[in-house]
DNA sequence: TTTCCATGTTAGAAAACCTAACATGGTTTG
DNA sequence: CAAACCATGTTAGGTTTTCTAACATGGAAA
């Protein structure tokens, strides 16, 4: 995950300030997370935390709400790109794990220098 | 200003957001803006609110004090930092003037389409 | 040494947030 | 249609977070 990702997904908004951001009210709020579509942290007294991700999602939620979908609607929306992230990351690290196994190759046949294997570099 | 930076400008951050992202004290974070040397906005119940551009210079100022400076002399580096930006700030509304006065000229002359101005194009 | 500077600590009050429960006005559904 | 459901409003009582103000402290400067 990049930096930016990362950013985007470090839990730093309290309730207070996520309402201002979204115009959505506490109630709103705490019933889509009730309903498992946000996730937002807790902090150690146990107050909400969420990231901008979150914010987003917020946003998404109720405009499908508008859009006349139920919460079941949203959640199964939500599971499936859930799914299709997963084959996507799925098939990065089998892509890494080839990569790995071919430098073995390599560097076994004495056809590279045994000593450094190019995921090793950088 | 550009969307990203009315971003870093929004007064989003309670001062507990504030102390996890930058590692400093309440006690600190106040005391800077006793100093004059950050300026949260406040919530309507009192709160301080930070920016992205307050986390950054917060964290700045802690940088200069380890190097040893004081508060008068960040504070100072500030003022002229602002007068910097303020004659930069000038300039351009000065280039935007004179900008202004040529097309005036233009289209008096009819040497331009008299009902377009540059200015207002895209 | 005395003073100053940046920070720690404490106390009491107010704001923000928490959960749980009940209320409500539109949909579906039987 | 009546009953059930769904998304949201509202309220109450309790906990956490933040506020200001004041006094304490250890190291640097005068």
């Amino acid at each position: 995950m990049g930096e930016k990702e990362l950013r985007k997904s470090m839990a730093v908004f309290p309730i207070g300030t996520v309402i201002r951001l979204t115009g959505l009210t506490a109630r709103q709020i705490r019933y889509y997370e009730e309903q498992e579509l946000v996730f937002p942290k807790r902090s150690e007294g146990n107050r909400r935390l969420f990231s901008l991700n979150d914010v987003d999602r917020l946003l998404d939620i109720h405009d499908f709400l508008k859009d006349r979908f139920t919460m079941a609607d949203i959640r199964q929306y939500y599971a499936l790109e859930k799914e299709k992230q997963q084959r996507k990351e799925q098939e990065m690290t089998d892509r890494q794990v080839r990569r790995l196994f071919q430098d073995e190759l390599l560097s076994e046949s004495g056809l590279s220098n045994p000593t450094v294997n190019s995921h090793n570099l950088r």
